[in-house]
DNA sequence: CGAAAATTTGACATGACTCAACTGGAGTGG
DNA sequence: CCACTCCAGTTGAGTCATGTCAAATTTTCG
């Protein structure tokens, strides 16, 4: 039987050296999921109980206020998505994550990524590494938010991530660049 | 001789759980340093070699931006200060950190810190746990952004860090608040 | 005390939002 | 396969939050 979790295992390496017998601890301690489009995978007050990584799909990370969902971060292939503070201290999630297209997910439960750490403890710092990126990644867009205007970091979101264009509806782009989707929407024409 | 570097360790404990021996190693790899008012603990441009812990005092993290300083974090005592991108890549800083106050900082080479990763191997969950939580207020922190005005966004600063208006100038919290000195003078006289 | 830095004040400008109406697909069911 | 609905996107008018600039005032500190 080929193992459906040999992307999980590359993607890995590509931060810590992982050997044949770590990629089996991996591949055993993870399971797969099918979601649908518009099914939520972590709904916002609940609990997040898995680590989960995106092996096909697209998935939204939002907050509900007041009725408008912001968008945290658009997730593709090869990304992990979850609410990290949920997760690690069992609290409500403040985030939920839902699938906008039909998606295949690796997850792996809180106990299970604990045995984890203890049989291969590369783990633990592929995670401290993914987090940190994470970490300032998220400091950098904080900053363009307050120094750009919105036209500009919606150029830069193009020329970063301008392949989502196609997978994502434009008011989540709005979303997700902090302004209304009519305000995006004369922005394009402006453009 | 008494061990200046309690402080740090007990900071270290209450995160993950150490022994004598784990003080000891995080003790010998730290080493102390005296900054005044003003003084440049990190620079732009410049690479980051040390993980910082402020021991005593007031620094400030800040990108400068035609000529504007957009600050982005505010440390005090028991804070870890850093440009983490700068500092794992080996790249050029994107922020520079200074000391608004006299201030000691206790800091750590970055092979140093590799080492003290292999002798007591807590500390890479410790600096995980810490970049976790870091990574999640950053998260709040730029949704909070988005959704609320300036305005309740200084309220829930004054909740959250009162006690750093005495020790900040006012275009400072402006700048941490991203918005202009003029504007939160304004904001304070209307409240 | 005096100079420099921080804060306040006010007039004006503008980026971005709100609301409401309109357009144009993409299903869906009869 | 048409009619209908629904949702995404567009457009425009009016408004508001926040920025800009410049001057006046207060505070800090050498």
């Amino acid at each position: 039987m080929i193992n459906q979790y040999k992307q999980l295992c590359t993607h890995i390496s590509e931060l810590v050296h992982i050997d044949n017998h770590d990629e089996k601890c991996i591949s055993e301690r993870f399971d797969a999921k099918e979601l649908r489009k518009k099914d939520i995978l972590l709904g916002q007050g609940s609990v997040s109980n898995h680590m989960m990584f995106i092996s096909k799909g697209c998935l939204i990370t939002y907050a509900l206020d007041n009725g408008v969902e912001r968008v945290l971060q658009i997730g593709i292939e090869n990304w992990w998505v979850n609410d990290l503070n949920s997760f690690f201290t069992q609290t409500a999630s403040a985030y939920s994550i839902k699938a906008i297209e039909e998606s295949i997910v690796f997850q792996i439960q809180r106990d299970e990524l604990e045995l984890l750490f203890r049989e291969v403890p590369k783990m633990e710092r592929f995670f401290r590494l993914k987090i940190q990126n994470a970490y300032t990644a998220q400091q950098a867009r904080f900053i363009s938010n307050v120094t750009e205007t919105a036209e500009e970091r919606y150029a830069n979101f193009r020329t970063k991530y301008g392949m989502l264009e196609q997978r994502v509806p434009q008011y989540m782009v709005a979303s997700y660049l902090g302004i209304t989707p009519e305000f995006l929407s004369t922005i394009r024409k402006s453009t």
